[in-house]
DNA sequence: ATAGTTTGTATACGATGTTCACTATGCTGA
DNA sequence: TCAGCATAGTGAACATCGTATACAAACTAT
């Protein structure tokens, strides 16, 4: 949603004597380009929403705010960069999503929070098919949009190092984990090279899980993305017109390799839609 | 690879008095137009592949191939529609990398028919990712282009009707499934909704594999999708610099799930490079 | 040889991303 | 208070894109 902020109110009160310090000091200037620029990922996305990929132009985004398009380039260095801004705002709003859905079952049920996890990740993404394709189902396109003004930069670092997309679900596997290891294989049967990268992984990301257990959150970021991305991208159509039901069957499968559990139903009836 | 033709021979025997028979009639000029139109698509992939998709211009075709981009309007209606036919033949392509992987294993061994044919689809991925994004990891851009040329049109129609890309999967599955069943669920535990849309298209597909097969299938095949496309995004490489064993991994409990299996290592050594 | 189809070019139009020179506007410090 | 300046915006221009049209060359068939 990311309502605009309309100018916010003029009664700052901060002191604004040091401009350099990262907290609170926005100056007046500043919080009015700020809200230029969410008024541009705003006009970016709903052109997005309702006219595809492809009419995502500098000169249509400049049309609709009323403005001429050289104009965007006070705020982003190019295109491309405007649309990195876009995926980055996007990207925090998925993240916002499902750590809201994640927060919305009891600690005390930590299959439960994986579970709406992974059903709020495919709710926002059939809600947002063309979001989603601009954002996660394209080549990695870097961590970081390079350009991008300061914005929502760190966001979520919940996990070290700039783990791309899929480090989303890690920070929410490892809270889960925390709070109730579940049984997991030891690893021992696990390939030789597959232990090698685990183990690295397992040093990079903090060492908080067990080679098994990362193993465990690997194959089910894979088959959630895979899941996900194959329905948005209507490769699912010939067989489902409506692949919820193979979906949930998924999730008991993932549920089932990770020990022997079954998932509630989802709690909201069918297709709830989310922002 | 496509090699051009070179206008072949002009020694042509077969008669020319019926244009009309879809069997060996070409003239001529046609069968230098089927050049062109092989020389276009060979061009544009060459394209594709040194400069990325947005470099994937009819200006730029036209250029490499010593004319100008109107020239290009003879043979495709429109940009969208010679990229159309490039994607069909690359499908047509990938299909027959896969095929070949399956008929590589002996038929007495269904499992390794299967899981050779999920490498083979793994490696022309990663062997041509640029492809691969353009064709199959974009919304399904429905069966076939309109327009393109007769070329390659029905293709492998194993299976009824116009399944999107995964069906190509599906025909593996059911030669497979018609030389060794394998022991499945029989769908009892499922879920109502699944098993109707199920039994759907159990019908719709000419009803060779029954219910319990097709959910196995549809789970294998979001699975591999998953697997590979995660891959070839890059969405893996916070966590590995070679996800071979992990797709390994995957194959084993591929196989687990359908009849505690495990697969042979894989014949060539890593990775091979087809095509 | 003549007529007709096919293939290609030249030119042009509107739209795109991007650059550059220029002009308002509002903030800042003497 | 007012000069100075950074900022936000415009307008015109350039190269490139997809596409349409009109025309010329080449091939085929009679």
């Amino acid at each position: 949603m990311a309502e605009m902020s309309e100018l916010t109110e003029l009664t700052d009160l901060s002191d604004p004597s040091d401009p350099s310090d990262p907290k609170e000091p926005r100056s007046r200037r500043a919080r009015a380009r700020d809200a230029t620029v969410a008024e541009i990922t705003a006009t970016a996305r709903s052109l997005l929403v309702e006219e595809g990929a492809e009419a995502l132009t500098l000169r249509a985004i400049a049309r609709r705010m009323g403005l001429t398009a050289p104009a965007l380039y006070r705020y982003y260095d190019s295109h491309e960069a405007l649309v990195a801004g876009l995926v980055q705002h996007l990207l925090a709003e998925l993240i916002g999503q499902l750590e809201a859905a994640r927060d919305s079952v009891a600690r005390t049920d930590p299959y439960g929070r994986l579970a709406a996890t992974c059903r709020a990740f495919r709710r926002w993404a059939l809600a947002h098919p063309r979001e989603f394709q601009l954002g996660f189902a394209t080549p990695s396109a870097g961590p970081a949009p390079a350009n991008c003004p300061p914005e929502e930069v760190p966001a979520a670092a919940t996990t070290p190092a700039d783990l791309s997309f899929g480090g989303v679900f890690l920070g929410i596997f490892e809270e889960i984990w925390e709070i109730a290891p579940f049984p997991v294989p030891d690893g021992s049967e696990l390939d030789p090279d597959l232990t090698r990268q685990l183990s690295r992984l397992h040093g990079a990301v903090g060492g908080v899980l067990p080679i098994g257990a990362l193993h465990a959150y690997l194959a089910g970021w894979v088959r959630l993305y895979g899941a996900v991305t194959i329905e948005v991208f209507g490769h699912l159509d010939f067989a489902f017109d409506d692949a919820e039901s193979m979906f949930e069957s998924m999730l008991r499968a993932m549920g089932r390799d990770l020990g022997a559990w079954e998932p509630a139903a989802p709690v909201g009836g069918g297709s709830a839609q989310l922002s």
